[in-house]
DNA sequence: CTGAATCCTTGGCGATACTG
DNA sequence: CAGTATCGCCAAGGATTCAG
Protein backbone atom coordinates (compact mmCIF):
# COMPACT_ATOMS: atom_id res chain seq x y z
CA UNK A 1 0.00 0.00 0.00
CA UNK A 2 0.78 3.94 0.24
CA UNK A 3 4.00 5.20 0.39
CA UNK A 4 1.85 8.20 1.29
CA UNK A 5 0.75 7.87 4.47
CA UNK A 6 -1.82 10.47 5.52
CA UNK A 7 -0.20 12.51 8.72
CA UNK A 8 -2.50 15.28 8.54
CA UNK A 9 -5.21 16.03 11.81
CA UNK A 10 -8.44 15.80 12.45
CA UNK A 11 -10.99 16.87 9.69
CA UNK A 12 -11.91 20.81 11.04
CA UNK A 13 -15.33 20.50 10.72
CA UNK A 14 -15.68 16.88 11.44
CA UNK A 15 -15.84 17.61 15.67
CA UNK A 16 -14.42 13.96 16.86
CA UNK A 17 -15.24 11.14 14.95
CA UNK A 18 -12.75 10.80 12.02
CA UNK A 19 -9.43 10.70 13.26
CA UNK A 20 -6.55 10.40 11.38
CA UNK A 21 -5.13 6.39 12.19
CA UNK A 22 -1.75 7.27 12.69
CA UNK A 23 -2.74 9.88 15.48
CA UNK A 24 -5.51 7.89 17.22
CA UNK A 25 -2.37 5.11 17.93
CA UNK A 26 -0.18 7.61 18.34
CA UNK A 27 -2.13 9.59 21.24
CA UNK A 28 -2.10 5.88 22.84
CA UNK A 29 1.42 4.79 22.83
CA UNK A 30 2.25 8.99 22.97
CA UNK A 31 1.33 9.58 26.38
CA UNK A 32 3.89 8.86 28.97
CA UNK A 33 2.53 5.83 30.65
CA UNK A 34 0.22 3.32 27.90
CA UNK A 35 3.39 2.36 26.20
CA UNK A 36 5.25 1.42 29.56
CA UNK A 37 2.25 -0.72 31.05
CA UNK A 38 1.75 -2.72 27.98
CA UNK A 39 5.14 -3.64 28.04
CA UNK A 40 4.84 -4.52 32.22
CA UNK A 41 2.33 -6.71 31.13
CA UNK A 42 4.15 -8.51 28.00
CA UNK A 43 4.72 -11.35 30.42
CA UNK A 44 1.12 -12.15 31.80
CA UNK A 45 -1.28 -10.80 34.12
CA UNK A 46 -0.80 -8.90 36.84
CA UNK A 47 -2.06 -6.89 39.49
CA UNK A 48 -2.47 -3.34 39.83
CA UNK A 49 0.37 -3.29 42.44
CA UNK A 50 2.39 -5.58 40.65
CA UNK A 51 1.73 -3.31 37.01
CA UNK A 52 2.57 -0.17 39.11
CA UNK A 53 6.25 -2.36 40.68
CA UNK A 54 6.91 -3.22 37.23
CA UNK A 55 7.02 0.76 35.82
CA UNK A 56 8.61 2.33 39.26
CA UNK A 57 7.56 5.43 38.89
CA UNK A 58 4.28 6.07 38.36
CA UNK A 59 1.48 7.27 40.38
CA UNK A 60 -1.83 5.51 41.20
CA UNK A 61 -3.01 8.16 39.52
CA UNK A 62 -1.67 7.94 36.74
CA UNK A 63 -1.58 4.07 36.15
CA UNK A 64 -5.60 4.29 37.20
CA UNK A 65 -6.03 6.54 34.42
CA UNK A 66 -3.71 4.64 31.86
CA UNK A 67 -5.05 1.28 32.26
CA UNK A 68 -8.34 2.35 32.10
CA UNK A 69 -7.93 3.78 28.63
CA UNK A 70 -6.45 0.74 27.60
CA UNK A 71 -9.17 -1.32 28.52
CA UNK A 72 -11.23 1.06 26.40
CA UNK A 73 -9.31 0.87 23.98
CA UNK A 74 -9.52 -2.80 23.91
CA UNK A 75 -5.81 -3.57 24.51
CA UNK A 76 -6.22 -5.10 27.94
CA UNK A 77 -8.79 -7.10 29.89
CA UNK A 78 -9.69 -6.16 33.52
CA UNK A 79 -10.80 -8.59 36.07
CA UNK A 80 -12.19 -8.14 39.26
CA UNK A 81 -11.91 -10.55 41.94
CA UNK A 82 -14.58 -10.02 44.62
CA UNK A 83 -12.42 -10.63 47.69
CA UNK A 84 -10.83 -9.37 50.80
CA UNK A 85 -8.57 -8.19 50.16
CA UNK A 86 -9.58 -6.71 46.63
CA UNK A 87 -7.72 -8.23 43.28
CA UNK A 88 -7.86 -7.15 40.06
CA UNK A 89 -5.88 -8.63 37.55
CA UNK A 90 -5.30 -6.92 34.25
CA UNK A 91 -4.39 -9.25 30.88
CA UNK A 92 -3.18 -8.22 27.23
CA UNK A 93 -6.07 -8.86 25.08
CA UNK A 94 -5.56 -10.10 21.60
CA UNK A 95 -5.21 -6.83 20.27
CA UNK A 96 -2.81 -5.54 22.46
CA UNK A 97 -0.40 -8.69 22.15
CA UNK A 98 -0.83 -7.63 18.25
CA UNK A 99 -0.30 -4.15 19.38
CA UNK A 100 2.81 -5.19 21.30
CA UNK A 101 4.20 -7.17 18.61
CA UNK A 102 5.01 -4.46 16.28
CA UNK A 103 6.59 -2.05 19.41
CA UNK A 104 8.75 -4.73 20.95
CA UNK A 105 11.01 -4.66 17.73
CA UNK A 106 10.68 -0.62 18.14
CA UNK A 107 12.03 -1.40 21.86
CA UNK A 108 14.77 -3.73 20.68
CA UNK A 109 16.45 -0.94 18.42
CA UNK A 110 15.81 1.48 21.42
CA UNK A 111 18.55 -0.64 23.78
CA UNK A 112 20.23 -1.31 20.68
CA UNK A 113 20.57 2.51 19.10
CA UNK A 114 20.43 3.99 22.38
CA UNK A 115 24.29 4.79 22.32
CA UNK A 116 24.12 6.19 18.76
CA UNK A 117 21.45 9.06 20.56
CA UNK A 118 23.71 9.71 23.06
CA UNK A 119 26.94 9.77 20.83
CA UNK A 120 25.09 12.35 18.66
CA UNK A 121 23.76 14.49 21.62
CA UNK A 122 27.46 14.87 23.06
CA UNK A 123 28.66 15.80 19.18
CA UNK A 124 25.53 18.04 18.75
CA UNK A 125 26.40 21.76 18.19
CA UNK A 126 24.06 24.10 18.55
CA UNK A 127 22.89 26.28 15.52
CA UNK A 128 24.05 29.42 17.02
CA UNK A 129 27.87 27.93 16.75
CA UNK A 130 27.23 26.76 13.39
CA UNK A 131 26.48 29.80 11.67
CA UNK A 132 29.81 31.67 13.62
CA UNK A 133 32.02 29.44 11.40
CA UNK B 1 18.38 -11.70 25.29
CA UNK B 2 16.23 -10.34 27.78
CA UNK B 3 12.72 -11.26 28.06
CA UNK B 4 12.60 -8.91 31.12
CA UNK B 5 13.54 -5.17 29.81
CA UNK B 6 14.13 -3.05 32.53
CA UNK B 7 11.54 -0.24 32.30
CA UNK B 8 11.95 1.88 35.46
CA UNK B 9 13.05 5.15 35.20
CA UNK B 10 16.19 7.48 35.97
CA UNK B 11 18.35 6.60 38.47
CA UNK B 12 17.52 8.62 41.54
CA UNK B 13 20.89 9.88 42.32
CA UNK B 14 22.89 10.02 39.15
CA UNK B 15 21.21 13.52 38.07
CA UNK B 16 20.59 12.84 34.28
CA UNK B 17 22.89 11.09 32.37
CA UNK B 18 21.84 7.35 32.93
CA UNK B 19 18.57 6.91 31.69
CA UNK B 20 16.62 4.10 30.93
CA UNK B 21 16.77 3.19 26.68
CA UNK B 22 13.45 2.66 26.61
CA UNK B 23 12.59 5.82 28.28
CA UNK B 24 14.68 7.83 26.22
CA UNK B 25 13.18 6.48 22.69
CA UNK B 26 9.95 6.57 24.29
CA UNK B 27 10.05 10.38 25.13
CA UNK B 28 11.13 10.98 21.31
CA UNK B 29 8.23 9.72 19.84
CA UNK B 30 6.19 10.39 22.81
CA UNK B 31 5.69 14.14 22.26
CA UNK B 32 2.93 14.95 19.96
CA UNK B 33 5.23 16.03 16.95
CA UNK B 34 8.91 13.90 16.82
CA UNK B 35 7.10 10.81 15.17
CA UNK B 36 4.79 12.68 12.74
CA UNK B 37 7.45 14.82 11.22
CA UNK B 38 10.08 11.46 10.90
CA UNK B 39 7.11 10.42 9.07
CA UNK B 40 6.96 13.09 7.16
CA UNK B 41 10.77 13.32 6.24
CA UNK B 42 10.14 9.43 5.16
CA UNK B 43 9.62 10.19 1.70
CA UNK B 44 13.41 12.33 1.28
CA UNK B 45 14.61 15.66 2.05
CA UNK B 46 12.40 18.37 2.66
CA UNK B 47 12.01 21.95 3.39
CA UNK B 48 11.22 23.70 6.70
CA UNK B 49 7.56 24.74 5.68
CA UNK B 50 7.46 21.63 3.46
CA UNK B 51 7.49 19.61 6.03
CA UNK B 52 5.32 22.32 7.83
CA UNK B 53 2.85 21.27 5.05
CA UNK B 54 3.17 17.60 5.24
CA UNK B 55 1.89 18.03 8.84
CA UNK B 56 -0.66 20.31 8.81
CA UNK B 57 -1.14 21.45 12.07
CA UNK B 58 2.07 22.10 13.63
CA UNK B 59 3.42 25.67 14.66
CA UNK B 60 6.09 27.39 13.11
CA UNK B 61 7.32 27.17 17.26
CA UNK B 62 6.87 23.55 18.04
CA UNK B 63 8.05 22.62 14.40
CA UNK B 64 11.14 23.96 15.10
CA UNK B 65 11.65 22.49 18.16
CA UNK B 66 10.79 19.48 17.40
CA UNK B 67 13.41 19.82 14.34
CA UNK B 68 16.15 21.06 16.41
CA UNK B 69 15.80 17.76 19.01
CA UNK B 70 15.73 15.60 16.10
CA UNK B 71 18.42 16.79 14.63
CA UNK B 72 20.27 16.82 18.26
CA UNK B 73 19.90 13.02 18.46
CA UNK B 74 20.89 12.15 15.63
CA UNK B 75 17.92 11.18 13.42
CA UNK B 76 17.95 14.32 10.74
CA UNK B 77 20.26 16.64 9.46
CA UNK B 78 20.12 20.07 9.19
CA UNK B 79 21.37 21.99 5.64
CA UNK B 80 21.49 25.52 4.89
CA UNK B 81 21.68 27.24 1.60
CA UNK B 82 22.76 30.83 2.06
CA UNK B 83 20.86 32.12 -0.52
CA UNK B 84 17.94 34.10 -0.94
CA UNK B 85 15.44 33.51 0.15
CA UNK B 86 16.96 31.13 2.48
CA UNK B 87 17.00 27.29 1.78
CA UNK B 88 17.09 24.58 4.92
CA UNK B 89 16.96 21.18 4.11
CA UNK B 90 15.95 18.46 6.40
CA UNK B 91 17.01 14.85 5.89
CA UNK B 92 16.75 11.62 7.84
CA UNK B 93 20.37 10.13 8.83
CA UNK B 94 20.77 6.58 8.56
CA UNK B 95 19.91 6.13 12.24
CA UNK B 96 16.58 8.14 10.93
CA UNK B 97 16.02 5.36 8.69
CA UNK B 98 16.62 2.82 11.06
CA UNK B 99 14.39 4.00 13.38
CA UNK B 100 11.90 4.81 11.01
CA UNK B 101 12.44 1.72 9.86
CA UNK B 102 11.16 -0.01 13.03
CA UNK B 103 8.35 2.47 13.23
CA UNK B 104 6.56 1.87 9.99
CA UNK B 105 5.02 -1.97 11.10
CA UNK B 106 3.57 0.50 13.92
CA UNK B 107 1.80 2.72 11.46
CA UNK B 108 0.64 -0.05 8.92
CA UNK B 109 -0.36 -2.04 12.32
CA UNK B 110 -2.51 1.46 12.99
CA UNK B 111 -4.23 1.87 10.05
CA UNK B 112 -5.21 -1.42 9.83
CA UNK B 113 -6.73 -2.12 13.33
CA UNK B 114 -8.15 1.58 13.76
CA UNK B 115 -11.17 0.14 13.53
CA UNK B 116 -10.98 -2.45 16.20
CA UNK B 117 -9.87 0.15 18.61
CA UNK B 118 -12.92 2.59 17.61
CA UNK B 119 -15.27 -0.77 17.59
CA UNK B 120 -13.55 -1.66 21.36
CA UNK B 121 -14.35 2.27 22.43
CA UNK B 122 -18.43 2.07 21.59
CA UNK B 123 -18.80 -1.25 23.38
CA UNK B 124 -16.70 -0.32 26.45
CA UNK B 125 -18.53 0.12 29.27
CA UNK B 126 -17.96 1.93 32.41
CA UNK B 127 -16.39 0.53 35.72
CA UNK B 128 -18.90 2.01 37.48
CA UNK B 129 -21.75 0.58 35.69
CA UNK B 130 -20.18 -2.92 35.77
CA UNK B 131 -20.02 -2.64 39.46
CA UNK B 132 -23.56 -1.95 39.23
CA UNK B 133 -24.47 -5.43 38.11
C1' DC C 1 -5.48 -3.55 47.86
C1' DT C 2 -7.68 -0.83 44.41
C1' DG C 3 -9.08 2.79 43.23
C1' DA C 4 -11.81 7.84 42.98
C1' DA C 5 -11.75 12.79 44.21
C1' DT C 6 -9.49 17.05 45.12
C1' DC C 7 -5.80 20.37 44.85
C1' DC C 8 -2.02 22.42 42.77
C1' DT C 9 2.15 22.95 39.97
C1' DT C 10 4.63 22.37 35.82
C1' DG C 11 5.48 22.87 31.13
C1' DG C 12 3.78 21.70 26.46
C1' DC C 13 2.06 24.11 23.06
C1' DG C 14 -0.41 27.66 20.29
C1' DA C 15 -0.72 32.62 18.83
C1' DT C 16 1.49 36.49 17.76
C1' DA C 17 5.07 39.53 16.63
C1' DC C 18 9.74 40.46 15.33
C1' DT C 19 14.63 39.43 12.85
C1' DG C 20 17.99 38.05 9.11
C1' DC D 1 11.77 31.56 3.87
C1' DA D 2 13.32 30.17 8.26
C1' DG D 3 13.46 30.87 12.26
C1' DT D 4 13.61 33.30 17.54
C1' DA D 5 11.26 35.73 21.50
C1' DT D 6 7.51 36.60 24.44
C1' DC D 7 3.13 35.71 26.42
C1' DG D 8 -0.58 33.09 28.15
C1' DC D 9 -3.58 29.14 28.37
C1' DC D 10 -4.76 24.74 29.64
C1' DA D 11 -4.16 19.95 30.23
C1' DA D 12 -0.87 16.44 32.08
C1' DG D 13 0.33 14.65 35.95
C1' DG D 14 2.25 14.43 41.07
C1' DA D 15 0.89 14.48 46.01
C1' DT D 16 -2.44 13.71 49.12
C1' DT D 17 -6.67 12.28 50.98
C1' DC D 18 -10.87 9.51 51.21
C1' DA D 19 -13.68 5.13 50.26
C1' DG D 20 -15.11 0.16 49.37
Amino acid sequence: MPAKLILPPVVPGSGHETRCPVRDVLDCIGDRWSLLTLLALADGTLRFTEVKRAIGDISQRMLAQTLRALERDGYVTREVHASVPPKVEYTLTALGESLLTKVTPLIHWANENHGQVRKARKAYVPPQAATAL
